[in-house]
DNA sequence: ACAATTATTAGATAGTTGTCTAAATATCTA
DNA sequence: TAGATATTTAGACAACTATCTAATAATTGT
């Protein structure tokens, strides 16, 4: 089950949309927009992570809006708590 | 800097190294015997592990004994706080 | 219905990764 | 020094991934 998710967390350009994202909802051409790679390469990344659990997209007349699903980097944070370190985070 | 460490994770086989190292240190040939792979490929992973900073090696006699280093993992649980969430781990 | 806009999907390709076997390195013991 | 044990490194290969261009789908406006 973690395995797409530290499978989409591995690519930086990724993990760039994630960072856009926790600033604000964004439509895919937004996103796209950001980075200087092709149009489908993102739209590629987008389904890897929405895949994943990371990222929900909802259709919003011609446009796609992406936004961030803070649950499941909660259930990260908790495998990591789980597993290893039993804490840190905080500077604590 | 976050790019290695993400892409060590991202393989399910090191992902149990790390949890079998959690438990407590162990020598390479004791990681090994854990997974039905080659010696040469779970030495392989153990080395992305090292080069990510996820775990330490020191030679004991003709061993090599593995440690997890927490630091590390604390750091990836600040890069989810700093970026998403807010908080999550804990219940509340 | 047609064209324009937004976004995804398909197919191809280059680069990366995980795995294997075989060879090399390091340590210990006789 | 020679042999046994423990581990890494080298070289090869198949599978996966990120990227591109081109084609397809969905929505809007005329």
């Amino acid at each position: 089950m973690h395995d797409s998710l530290f499978r989409a967390l591995a690519d930086p350009t990724r993990r760039r949309i994630l960072e856009l994202l926790a600033e604000r909802d964004r439509t895919a051409g937004e996103i796209a927009g950001e980075f200087p790679v092709a149009f489908a390469s993102v739209s590629h990344h987008l389904g890897v992570l929405k895949a994943a659990g990371l990222v929900a997209a909802e259709r919003e007349g011609q446009f796609i809006r992406y936004r961030l699903n803070t649950t499941v980097f909660q259930e990260v944070m908790r495998y990591f708590m789980a597993r290893f370190s039993g804490g840190g985070g905080n500077d604590a």
